[in-house]
DNA sequence: ATGGTAGAGGATCTA
């Protein structure tokens, strides 16, 4: 089984790229992020075209999540419960026993702003939502564009990002916060290339000279941990034409 | 010193 995420920045514009990218891969499943697209502008009939059902929780402008798969899911959910939130970042279902979570944490603009403390009260609430998804469902895999990059390996210079937005360290213990719920980094479950990210600033040709972070994530519960197969990042996507500033994340599983 | 690019929407805001 493949399952995958990808923050597109705009499904509008990247919709042809998702296209070509679900027929070279086939997987089972794929979490968007940053659709950017409110749900009755959603593109169902292109995506059902090319055999894929639809799942969406969408919003103008910003943010906007959906999980598109080969077979249908069940026991959707929309918003973190108990949380108020109008920003529609986080969208679960269900696939035989297999829990699915796709999220986009918010980015935190820069440290000590409001965007950075709603951040981090946002992954509080996330995480304790988390920890009763997993209660409820022991396989579960969380997909995302997490906005932490968890180690200095996962940065292009530690040094000059140090303390920054996306690296600070009260992102990262919030990260590893999640992380002690159970989970495991699935990317690295694996020996991977030095210097793998999965997001490049579109400034400053920063893709050419591969100034990217890894903030892009599945992270798996134990038992799926298991029967991870593989996980890489395929950032052929950011040599497109018009290519989101982010590239897909997948991993494959065993089948039970 | 605070660039620079992309997307949305139609001036800035977000990333």
């Amino acid at each position: 089984m493949k399952l995958a995420t990808w923050n597109v920045n705009s499904l509008r514009v990247r919709l042809p790229h998702v296209l070509d990218w679900l027929a070279k891969y086939q997987p089972d499943v794929l979490c968007l992020q940053e659709t950017k697209l409110e749900d009755k502008n959603f593109p169902i009939d292109e995506i059902h075209a090319a055999g894929y059902l639809t799942s969406i929780s969408g919003q103008k402008t910003y943010n906007g999540v959906a999980i598109l798969s080969k077979e249908p899911g069940k026991n959707a959910v929309a918003a973190i419960p108990h949380f108020v939130d109008e920003q529609k970042r986080v969208l679960a279902l269900t696939f035989g026993n297999l829990r699915v979570i796709c999220a986009y944490i918010p980015n935190g603009q820069e440290v000590g702003s409001e965007k950075y403390k709603y951040k981090l009260g946002w992954l509080q609430a996330f995480t304790d939502w988390i920890h009763d998804e997993m209660v409820a469902y022991p396989d579960l895999a969380l997909f995302g564009d997490f906005n932490v990059a968890p180690d200095d390996r996962d940065v292009y210079d530690p040094k000059a990002c140090e303390g920054q937005v996306l690296v600070s360290v009260a992102e990262r213990e919030a990260f590893q916060k999640l992380i002690s719920l159970g989970l495991s980094d699935s990317f690295r479950l694996f020996k991977q290339p030095e210097k793998s990210f999965s997001w490049w600033d579109y400034r400053m040709q920063a893709f050419r000279r591969n100034m990217g972070l890894r903030i892009d994530h599945v992270l798996l519960s134990a038992s799926l941990s298991k029967r991870c197969l593989s996980c890489f990042i395929d950032k052929e996507t950011r040599k497109l034409d018009r290519p989101s500033d982010h590239a897909p994340v997948i991993v494959e599983l065993a089948n039970q």
